[in-house]
DNA sequence: GTATTAGTGTCATCCTGTTGACAGCAGCAA
DNA sequence: TTGCTGCTGTCAACAGGATGACACTAATAC
């Protein structure tokens, strides 16, 4: 599902070190350590010292926030071969939201400061990261957008398209999502509670748009599912 | 209100330029243009080219962006000293936002591909940008936290707080903002309905917080405002 | 195999904030 | 001055969705 080769910078799902040559390859192993995270175990938290930034090699992660009052949000979903905790390059001071592994994760952690002086060496790598950052501006300002323009249908469905492109599998005419998220995750993404969340899916399976259990979503009719954001 | 000299990166409402040395300076002032802007005026429309980052030198200007249905949020204020439209730099191909002058305004324009060969020539300048859209994205967290996690008069006041830091002159105890907004502007800030503004402001006047009219805001109780969102 | 826990499905209740409507006011134009 | 236009103030009616409660089912642990 990764659109490789278009002209539009923020859909390259790009990898900012493909470029680099091979001692470039070989410096950047040795800056970095490799850490195995098991699933629900946190990677860092609120108020840690930003020290390094991540580079997730397998599983997913999930960013979020939670509220003076104890209510939880997610603010990103991060994928395999995603950069998260970038922040830390630009002089954070400290971590403001959480990371948490969704599943048993391989994550590639570069500490700040080598990695600060690997970029000095190697100066391509700057506007890579401005993109990296570009981009996630550019998803924030959509988020933004849903969040005060659509009702909660709108808003989970628009999820479900998103996760469609980003983690599907087009098999026959139907796209397949493994593994999924339980429906908190869901209202924490789309700022909605977990039982709109039920109720809105339970009403798109009935109207067999999508089909779904604990492990898997099958998104059926696409197309029908596009016409609820248009 | 500036947080000059602040160890608080996102602190420092930078001057991108500021440590150019003469011949920079010279330089950049060829490749850009200056354009007065009258007040209610558009700036540029969405799906526009993105061929300049522009540079506010006096007045206000507000960032929007539309609803299919026709319903309108504000994005992000800009004020004098702020860079805004920096999106072009990072290849976006077309505008996806609006901006319009608040008041009479003079913008300051430099060309896209001026300015990236511009700052090939200036690389110290690379990282001031990393920084810069860095900072966007953290206002853009702040701003999704805000509309998950708080109600109505909380997205409101914290709204009033920040302009009192950004565009407030503290005498004696009381705070002044001037020029105001009208309570829509405030309302498609805030997430919020036209009516709703009014009602909450006209509720923190009563209880003598603020004091309003359509040309200015007085907040008389900072910290009876701050209690609000604590 | 059974117990325990985590997640799902469903409902009635309530409440925040939207919507539409309209009156009053300020500011500008002629 | 008169009129027009855009902004503010206020209210009643309505609705989307949150909340709490509880039964049910899948997954995991023992």
């Amino acid at each position: 599902m990764a659109a490789e080769g278009t002209k539009f910078w923020y859909l390259e799902n790009f990898n900012i070190f493909k470029d680099l040559n091979n001692e470039g390859m070989q410096e950047l192993r040795r800056i970095t350590s490799m850490q195995d995270i098991p699933k629900n175990q946190p990677i860092y938290f609120p108020h840690e010292p930003s020290n390094a930034i991540f580079f997730l090699k397998k599983g997913r992660v999930k960013l979020t926030r939670t509220s003076n009052d104890g209510k939880e949000m997610i603010l990103a979903l991060v994928n395999k071969g995603e950069v998260f905790g970038e922040m830390a390059f630009l002089d954070e001071g400290e971590r403001n939201d959480f990371a948490t592994a969704l599943d048993d994760c391989l994550v590639c952690a570069i500490n700040k400061n080598e990695f600060k002086e690997f970029v000095e060496r190697n100066p391509g790598l700057n506007v890579k990261i401005t993109k990296l950052i570009g981009l996630k501006l550019k998803k924030y300002s959509e988020r933004i957008e849903e969040l005060v323009f659509k009702d909660a249908e709108q808003r989970v469905v628009s999820f479900l398209l998103r996760l469609a492109d980003e983690n599907g599998k087009q098999i026959g005419d139907e796209i397949f999502i493994k593994p999924f998220l339980k429906h908190q995750d869901i209202a924490e993404l789309t700022a909605t509670s977990r039982q709109t969340v039920n109720s809105i899916l339970t009403d798109l399976r009935e109207k067999h748009i999508i089909n779904f259990d604990r492990k898997k979503l099958i998104i059926q009719n696409k197309e029908d599912l596009q016409k609820k954001v248009s």
